[in-house]
DNA sequence: AAAATAATGTACATAGTGTTGATTAGTGAT
DNA sequence: ATCACTAATCAACACTATGTACATTATTTT
């Protein structure tokens, strides 16, 4: 019997169909796109598509989740604890730098994906992974006192920054490295962005 | 000669279609709402909707623009250089309170675009917006030094932050005040996400 | 080589799009 | 209050995309 996992035509299919979505939506936007484009693009039967997603944003959510597993994974294997009591002072988190990394190799899909065409509800679980990562870190972190804001404005803030300073490296061509990314987000969050702005405390 | 900017009908309509399509988000995203559905809840026949707008995705850039536009001008009006001088510490600045009063004014319309069925590409525009304001603020004060990190960055950094606790709070049902959430933001910026949460810097 | 099944090709009913032309109804200016 | 103007309606059009079905072909697994 052809498992459906190991079966050739079927990973060379959705390969196709993944491949063709990431540039038309780089074209079009996901909503300019057609399922008869894909299937076009990728060159195989409309009918075909039908045969592995139900239609384009089932297609869309699992692409969507496949990347969100494997931040998830590749998260929790660079976290031991290690890191959490590591100095945090102006080091870049190793974890961080790997992140950037990961997001380098899937630079075409996470453009797209993270960019003005793509689906804000990509941003959300993102940054949903990365606020239990912190929330997590925070937990077994000892020399720390009670925060001064709800936590939950905390978590949007630090989140979306980060987020939004991935999705403008990306767009600018990844002109820093890894490292540098890290360092300066680094920066930002343990200095304060006012600091980090040059603007004296009084 | 009906004056198209004065004439009642066209007033009319195109608020019915507004707020059709404010709804119609709410339910379906932008992507799921057609031109059917708009007409159908607006009251309205098919052909009126393009005696108004090219397509659905002329209405999108329309109504986006419009409270982009207002923004902007609120903004410029609540930015005498008296705020800039003023003290940064922990007070709220008195422009960002205006901007949450603001928001919640508009809520519905907000809270959808912004949302996870809204449009990435109305994220940018205000970011843009707040970026252009900030630069204009930081390059007025006198008191500093040079930044740390590149000026872009930084910049991604506060604007991405920033708009992601607006969008939190508005999902969360705007259980603070702006002038709570003024403040909130102030601490986080001026003193540090890390400091903020109770990271004690070594 | 045989069995299993992925992929193709074709056709179908359904639904949305954007446009047109004739008609009705509401509006602003006088 | 009237009248010229034009927004809005209605019906019809060709066109494109959708999702499904079924018989057929091609490829893969065992």
């Amino acid at each position: 019997m052809g498992n459906s996992k190991t079966d050739r035509r079927i990973i060379r299919t959705k390969r196709f169909i993944r491949d063709a979505l990431t540039e038309l939506m780089e074209e079009k936007g996901f909503e300019g796109v057609t399922v008869r484009d894909l299937t076009q693009k990728a060159d195989i039967n409309r009918g075909t598509f039908y045969l592995h997603y139900q239609d384009k944003y089932d297609l869309l959510e699992k692409s969507e989740n496949e990347v969100i597993q494997e931040i998830k994974e590749f998260i929790k294997k660079a976290n031991p604890n290690e890191i959490v009591s590591a100095n945090l002072k102006e080091q870049p988190l190793p974890f961080i730098i790997a992140l950037f990394e990961y997001i380098q190799e899937n630079a075409r899909f996470m453009q797209v994906m993270l960019g003005p065409k793509g689906n804000p509800g990509f941003h959300l679980k993102i940054k949903e992974v990365m606020k239990i990562n912190m929330l997590e870190k925070l937990e077994l972190m000892d020399n720390k006192t009670p925060p001064l804001v709800p936590l939950e404005h905390l978590m949007s803030y630090v989140t979306s920054a980060h987020l939004g300073v991935i999705q403008h490296w990306l767009e600018q061509g990844m002109k820093q490295s890894p490292r540098e990314m890290a360092l300066t987000l680094a920066s930002m969050t343990f200095l304060g962005p006012a600091y980090v702005a040059g603007i004296k405390r009084t």
